[in-house]
DNA sequence: TCCAAAAAATGATATATACCAATATACTGA
DNA sequence: TCAGTATATTGGTATATATCATTTTTTGGA
């Protein structure tokens, strides 16, 4: 049987290890000229067999810092109903996970009178978190609620299930409505999210409806470009 | 301003030749070990050059015969047609255009073919257009369809109102999916756009399906980050 | 201990050369 | 004139080396 070019057998041999567990989403493999020595060819013809790694989305490069195994994105589908962040990660196999960056009763910016319906003197529940899935940051998000909703609740209450419990005291919920935009991240958010300033963020802000047309939740979340893909069927 | 990378200011130089019509369909094109004399460069510089020609459909190599340019030439400025695109930008109070950069037969891309379900040998109209709001760019979109469906019409009839044409030959448009994310702009996309390189860019996947399921047309869009976002009701 | 600069590591670009496999062309003899 | 063979041309694969730009790590001084 003819043998396939030395390119082709060195990219089947990495992705094998990948596939295998040798390395990890996000483990960065060794350089080109480790590896150009590891199977004794040059590195010209090692970095053709990376090329169509990276071209097949396995691998992707970043000058300067080395070749890492790709992460394959977190997808939320945009058709669906109101969904929490759990609910979305379980369904894609992925343990979520959060963490409470602040929670704290504030009076309400423009924007989020704007959105929430309040007047100057209206006060707000507002939580910042960062949510992980198998404890990778996905997203940062900025979550605003009118503080009056939130009286009758402690925080585990609200921080966990609120919209199970809103339910539960007869609310109804209806619809939202939602912006999608990019922007670059800041200093603040890359040191959030494990990424670098000047990454690439898909920013989602929603304002999610009480089925008595009531603005009940204004929340402004920043997505990691590479780990997140909005889903949407029409 | 600083220079491209040699092997892309030759890709550049080689697109003006096929567009300028020095060079036309089906025509080959000097050799390798000539064209890298020609540009004073190694021929592994100009293969380089002519692999991202490949890789965009424009040029197609045989082996032992030469290069050659594929079918349908690159051609110029269209006037825009009604999209959607148009009736957005107009309910906005803006005036939309657009640019066509490409109009072309080619086989499928790897990802082309999955998503139309398609095989290496079907063939597939690929176009690829800026477009405006109020001259100012807003997105950069590659539209490909299976070449059988364009087939019995011209280049207008598909490029102003494809879906009308369709739906007037008796189908029916069906269902849509959409995947969004965000990237940074590449040193391409951002010349088309008027933005810098590294830019937040938006972007948008759609697989459009026939009402019987089969796929008609998978578009892929980059939107500047800083003048689009998009609005959705749940 | 911290910060800035230097050094090292990384992928990207580029050159030169050689050989291989497929195809096209030229040449020679019947 | 045609068929077979030899030669040339073509793209493909591969090696070796150098330099550049970006990022990370190390080092040394404050």
């Amino acid at each position: 049987m003819m043998a396939s070019p030395i390119y082709i057998q060195i990219h089947n041999e990495i992705k094998r290890s990948i596939e295998s567990g040798k390395w990890n989403v996000g483990d960065r493999i060794p350089s080109e000229r480790e590896m150009s020595v590891t199977f004794g060819v040059s590195r010209m013809t090692l970095r053709q067999a990376i090329k169509t790694l990276v071209d097949e989305g396995i691998l992707e490069r970043r000058v300067g810092s080395g070749t890492f195994v790709s992460r394959q994105k977190v997808q939320e589908k945009m058709s669906s109903g109101v969904t929490s962040f759990s609910e979305l990660m379980r369904a894609q196999g992925k343990e979520p996970s959060s963490k409470t960056i602040s929670y704290h009763i504030a009076t309400p910016s423009l924007s989020e009178m704007e959105k929430l319906s309040l007047e100057e003197k209206d006060l707000v529940l507002r939580m910042e978190r960062i949510r992980y899935a198998d404890k990778i940051p996905i997203c940062f998000e900025i979550a605003t609620i009118p503080e009056k909703l939130v009286q009758s609740y402690n925080k585990e209450e609200v921080t966990s299930s609120f919209y199970h419990v809103l339910e539960e005291s007869g609310h109804i919920i209806g619809h939202a409505q939602q912006t999608v935009s990019s922007m670059l991240a800041s200093e603040q958010i890359s040191e959030y999210l494990g990424i670098r300033r000047g990454d690439a963020i898909l920013r989602l802000r929603q304002t999610t409806y009480l089925n008595d047309g009531q603005p009940f939740e204004y929340v402004r979340t920043q997505y990691v470009g590479d780990r997140f893909e909005f889903y949407l069927e029409k």
